[in-house]
DNA sequence: GCGACTCATAATCGCTAGGTCATGGGTTCA
DNA sequence: TGAACCCATGACCTAGCGATTATGAGTCGC
């Protein structure tokens, strides 16, 4: 069951997830979790960071709801959270009569 | 006629935007001007911050290519860039399949 | 041109964000 | 149990953000 968001606290999430978007590496994340679930250890391969700041970077787009993570025996894989984006993105853009007629 | 964009410089041009949008008050301007553009005088009237940090935010919000102003005799009017929110919004998650079916 | 009004910019300060290295906790396997 | 592996967390540093006050730059009316 949803349970019932007050303005203040929708505007609290928003920002949330604004702020974890607002990265140029947790984009590119993202954009490769859109092609299938990774373990940590992969996505650091891919990147040319540390990987306590890939860790930091996932733990920050955990936070915001964008991925959910799962223990797989040593790993742990993290997957994009496909539903929680879209509902966010319907969430924001809904409140702008401008950006009515781009979503369905 | 849109110049041609290559992924790096969307990817720095969306980044510019989610910043833009990863704050409260910045959220809040944008849902003001949707309503109808406003001088800057009135929106500070609005909020319960400075005359320059509102300045400051729609400076970051016009950088972002969010809002538009025009000077009009001693104010300066800001209106929503409907078309560029809708279309930055439009060429992040379409880059996400599940968010495909959300955007038509 | 002068004063009043409106807004933007400069200088500054405290806090948060993103990066690093070092370390700790969970899991597997012998 | 202990060693090896994978990942998260703590401590720290630097850079950037959001806020302020003070000031400068346009614009209007006299």
């Amino acid at each position: 069951m949803e349970s019932p968001q007050t303005p203040r606290t929708a505007t609290r999430k928003m920002t949330k997830v604004f702020k974890a978007l607002a990265d140029g590496t947790r984009q590119e994340i993202l954009q490769l979790l859109e092609e299938q679930p990774y373990a940590v250890g992969e996505i650091v391969a891919k990147f040319d960071l540390s990987q306590p700041t890939i860790s930091r970077h996932l733990s920050v787009l955990k936070e915001a709801d964008l991925v959910v993570d799962q223990r797989r025996g040593q790993n742990v894989i993290y997957r994009l959270n496909d539903m929680a984006l879209a509902a966010s993105m319907r969430q924001f853009f809904g409140r702008f009569r401008s950006c009515q007629e781009v979503l369905r």
